[in-house]
DNA sequence: TCTGGGGTCCTAGGACCC
DNA sequence: TCTGGGGTCCTAGGACCC
């Protein structure tokens, strides 16, 4: 659903503390559910409780596809997401494969997320921002007590970010909300607990001082635990992991910070930002140099999403070469995409195909509309005709049709 | 390891205008 | 005139995340 993390292109206002006073900590909770889509299958099939469960594609080994999620038990096979569905099936031959259903996601998502806004803390409603199926953040809402929401964490209960308590709650797993101030901990707790049997899944938590390091924090907490991550504890926790442990830093982006002799987050985080700027971009290096450091200030944001376009793709089963047939199926997929779109309420501005050619090169080709319409044959023609911006040599493997939405009127 | 499908945002070059 | 600079839009590609 969401994208990537956003790099907060805005400069950040930086208040200069008072000396000799500590701003107030602000906590922000991340929830991740374990191993969500799996879990859900197995809530639907009890009977695979325990069994290695692999979801993905058409639940086909022998198809096209890929691992959207592993069991954990498939996991311990080496199966992991974004594998492809015939290496899971050679890993772990007595996997049950299963295909993806996105309508029981959901329905499980939102219950999930209705029982993270039900709750209160420091007397007041919890800020929920969804992140996708199975994730959100958490922070104290505007009318919380600060000194509630803080209570627990200046007494010993600070545990080491490592691996989290397993099994039960932390806190000794009271089942009942405790009377009077709840810290993040406490908190922390009663949110596994109220998930668990508001839909029967399991979740772990994230304790951060900010949204990154909660992310990050959840890593350390799974499964079914909870951890904490704060600037007391980043250096040490941090510092020598890999810069791709970051929120944001991918496989291509470490390997550009390890030409210029950056691996380590220690190491991002004591880099020049402006050699960062340089090498990777205005927006991105100093970023980048601000991840090193788990710095974040993004809000925790209840605003719905609203979706800037919408896409349909396919990689078919056996390559495309006939390309009136080529042409037929961007045409299907552009009426899909039309009716996700019809739902936003809003029309189409630009268009854009996709193209996969064997054996893996992908080449994308846009245009905007005239006017923005949400009609389907002026949109499927309009995708068509970027057809004949691409080559028509080669073997076709994956089709996408994208359409870019004019942005909300605000109005109803 | 023969590599899905749904998204988001950033970058860079060229066109075009003033 | 042999040569500007800034702003904005369009387009293609890249990277990342779930």
């Amino acid at each position: 659903m969401t994208g990537r993390p956003d790099p907060e292109p805005r400069p950040e206002p930086r208040p200069e503390q008072p000396p000799g006073r500590r701003p107030g900590r602000r906590w922000v909770l991340h929830v991740d559910l374990d191993q969500f889509i799996a879990a859900v299958e197995v809530q639907r099939h009890p009977e695979l409780a325990g069994r290695p469960v692999v979801v993905g594609g058409r639940g086909d080994p022998t198809e096209r596809g890929v691992v959207a999620t592993a069991s954990y038990e498939a996991r311990e096979f080496g199966v992991g997401s974004g594998m492809p569905l015939r290496v899971a099936a050679r890993k772990c031959p007595d996997a049950v494969f299963l295909p993806a259903d996105h309508a029981a996601y959901e329905a499980a998502s939102v219950r999930v997320m209705e029982t993270l806004r039900s709750l209160t803390w420091g007397g007041a409603p919890v800020v929920v921002e969804v992140l996708g199926w199975d994730e959100a953040f958490l922070a104290a809402g505007p009318g919380a007590d600060p000194a509630e929401v803080s209570a627990d964490v200046t007494a010993g209960a600070v545990a080491e970010p490592t691996t989290g308590p397993r099994g039960e709650g932390v806190g000794g797993g009271t089942p009942e909300q405790p009377p009077g101030p709840v810290g993040p901990r406490a908190f922390a707790a009663l949110v596994r607990q109220r998930v668990l049997e508001e839909t029967g899944l399991h979740c772990s938590v994230g304790i951060g001082d900010n949204k990154l390091r909660a992310k990050i924090a959840t890593e350390f907490g799974k499964p079914r635990g909870v951890a904490e991550l704060t600037a007391d504890t980043w250096a040490e926790v941090m510092g020598e992991r890999p810069t791709d442990a970051l929120w944001g830093i991918g496989r291509k982006t470490a390997k550009k910070l390890s030409a210029l002799g950056i691996d380590t987050v220690a190491q991002l985080a004591g880099s020049d930002a402006r050699v960062l700027a340089a090498e990777l971009g205005p927006t991105m290096g100093p970023w980048y140099h601000r991840l090193g450091r788990g710095e974040d200030s993004s809000p925790v944001d209840a605003t719905p999403w609203v979706p800037r376009a919408h896409g349909r793709e396919e990689t078919y089963q056996v390559d495309l070469e006939d390309w009136e047939r080529i042409a037929e199926e961007v045409r299907v997929l552009t009426r899909r995409t039309v009716a996700d779109i019809d739902r936003e309420g809003r029309p189409a501005a630009r268009v854009a195909i996709k193209v996969r050619f064997k054996p893996f090169l992908t080449v994308t080709r846009s245009l905007t509309m005239p006017a923005p319409t949400n009609d389907p044959v002026v949109l499927a023609e309009a995708a068509v005709s970027l057809l004949d911006r691409v080559e028509h040599d080669r073997p076709v493997r994956l089709l996408g049709v994208r359409l870019e939405m004019t942005e909300p009127t605000g109005g109803y």
